[in-house]
DNA sequence: CGCTTTTGACCCGCGC
DNA sequence: GCGCGGGTCAAAAGCG
């Protein structure tokens, strides 16, 4: 998890946060967006989320690995090149305000691994645990009927998904992301193969893990010659959607894939027209998504997303559509046995406590989990140490970097009728499967965050002075030609190990 | 010229 | 049956 948390690149925003205006100091790719842009149709066009080229470095971790007062030219920010400027001006005493604050600093980076570490441990143990219980319950036939009729509603009546995470079957999909995230945490993903998907499902129950992963109610299901009336009664939900609340100006949000407009219309009840997208990255491809501004709240992008990519997915689209699916997923598995998940979080240790809430309505025919990448119920934002040099960060960035894994997750979580709309609908809170998805939803929230880059570039140059160094972004498209001295953020973002857009049990 | 976007028409499900 | 709204189609227009 060190290296997840520290990977958390992540995603520059192209357009930086309108109300913001653009830093003059530090400079950024954001510039090239300045109202001055020489290609302004360009640069208000998307805002990328998960661009997987571009990469962020804590400044921790570099403290950390060279206490020579350089930083890593690989890493290309020059965080202390006022040492030599520094010295070169035979201000001494500044020079030893930066080393005292460098040796605080670093003394910081080691209490804040040490907490990492523990919370790591405590999230295998977690996980653990949750498999345990999780592979009881697959093995016990005398499993509560209504949790069974629960689980008949997401089971497969198609073969095999065909990308990435078995959404129809989130819990089977969840073993098996957790036990890879597990195994393979700090390694990169390949893209699984649907053929893979398949050997998964038609395997026989052969191993434990293949047992609790295809429950007798499975194979039943996946049976066609199941009563249609049963089919018909036991699922209620034909489709599910994930829709991902953002605030952005653009029109449409970047998530790796390739889109094709197809059809807009006024919907009711809203002045901004939606627009409909389907995939292009493979022919016959069936995902598709709606992108639409809020009613409400215009600054707001709601894209929904319906359907599974049937072809592999560039590494700059898994973050988005690992995201998805993890919620996805989350959002049927939590449906499932919501009182035995809320009953779970309950006993949760404080770190763990699920911070996600899931608002559920039995009769959407459509019902869809909204990733709300928006708002900070757990406002306001502070990191954990308040007398921190960093004050962009608590200003700019809406991540409660609080140590705390769960806390990172204060973006609320919905599941509504298709309509995003928050109404005070019973909630229950999500169960501890959360963990295996949080890196994605995490940096889903904070790609969310428009001005997260100047943010960073702010905090850094608060850091190390202004004029110490030029601090850019990274082109999604690599074509900004990073200088030394630019902030190089890792291209790994976490993600699991399987991959689409969304899932439709249908 | 090929691809994408636009936009009106059409289809379908649902409620009354 | 009718109207409404959501979703899709497909021809025309735009663009590089």
């Amino acid at each position: 998890m060190d290296g997840q948390l520290r990977d958390l690149g992540f995603l520059h925003s192209r357009r930086d946060d309108p109300h913001q205006p653009c830093p003059s100091e530090v400079t950024t790719e954001v510039d090239k967006h300045c109202p001055d842009d020489p290609n302004p149709k360009r640069s208000i066009k998307e805002l990328d989320f998960f661009s997987g080229d571009v990469k962020f470095v804590s400044h921790g971790r570099d403290l950390e690995s060279d206490d020579t007062g350089r930083s890593d030219p690989s890493i290309g920010l020059n965080l202390f090149a006022l040492d030599s400027t520094a010295s070169s001006n035979g201000d001494t005493a500044e020079v030893k305000m930066l080393q005292g604050e460098l040796r605080r600093l670093q003394e910081e980076n080691g209490k804040l691994k040490g907490m990492l570490d523990q919370i790591t441990k405590n999230y295998n143990n977690l996980q653990g645990h949750l498999l345990l219980s999780m592979h009881k319950q697959h093995a016990n036939p005398d499993l509560p009927d209504h949790r069974q009729k629960h689980e008949m509603h997401y089971l497969p009546p198609s073969p095999a998904a065909p990308a990435g995470i078995d959404v129809n079957n989130p819990i089977k999909s969840n073993i098996k992301a957790e036990d890879e995230l597990v195994s393979q945490r700090a390694t990169s993903i390949t893209e699984p193969t649907s053929e893979g998907s398949e050997q998964e499902q038609q395997q026989p129950q052969g191993d434990c893990e293949q047992t609790s992963r295809v429950s007798p109610k499975t194979a039943k299901l996946e049976h066609p010659e199941s009563k249609p009336e049963d089919q018909s009664a036991e699922m209620p939900l034909r489709k599910a959607r994930v829709s991902v609340r953002a605030r952005s100006e653009a029109p449409m949000i970047s998530d790796g894939c390739q889109w094709r407009k197809y059809g807009q219309k006024m919907a009711k009840g809203n002045p901004c027209p939606r627009a409909y997208y389907r995939c292009t990255m493979a022919v016959g491809c069936p995902v598709r998504k709606q992108v639409q501004r809020c009613a409400e709240d215009k600054t707001v992008l709601i894209t929904t997303y319906e359907g599974n990519h049937n072809h592999l997915l560039p590494p700059s689209a898994t973050a988005m559509a690992s995201t998805t699916s993890a919620a996805a997923a989350m959002f049927l598995s939590n449906s499932m046995a919501s009182k035995e998940a809320q009953a779970a979080s309950n006993g949760f240790p404080p770190p763990y406590r699920p911070p996600t809430i899931v608002t559920l309505s039995a009769s959407a025919p459509f019902p869809t989990i909204t990733l709300d990448l928006t708002q900070n119920p757990n406002s306001p934002i502070q990191l954990a140490r308040p007398a921190q040099p960093y004050p962009a960060f608590t200003t700019a960035f809406p991540l409660p970097l609080h140590g705390y894994t769960s806390q990172m997750l204060g973006h609320a979580m919905y599941a509504t009728p298709a309509a995003p709309k928050f109404p005070g609908t019973p909630f229950v809170t999500m169960g501890g499967r959360d963990a295996a998805s949080l890196v994605e939803t995490v940096s889903a929230v904070i790609a969310s965050d428009p001005g997260f880059t100047s943010a960073l570039a702010a905090a850094i140059s608060n850091v190390i002075g202004a004029g110490a160094s030029q601090v850019r972004n990274t082109d999604p498209n690599g074509s900004s030609g990073l200088p030394s001295g630019a902030v190089t953020v890792i291209p790994d973002t976490p993600q699991l190990p399987q991959s689409c857009t969304t899932f439709s049990p249908t």
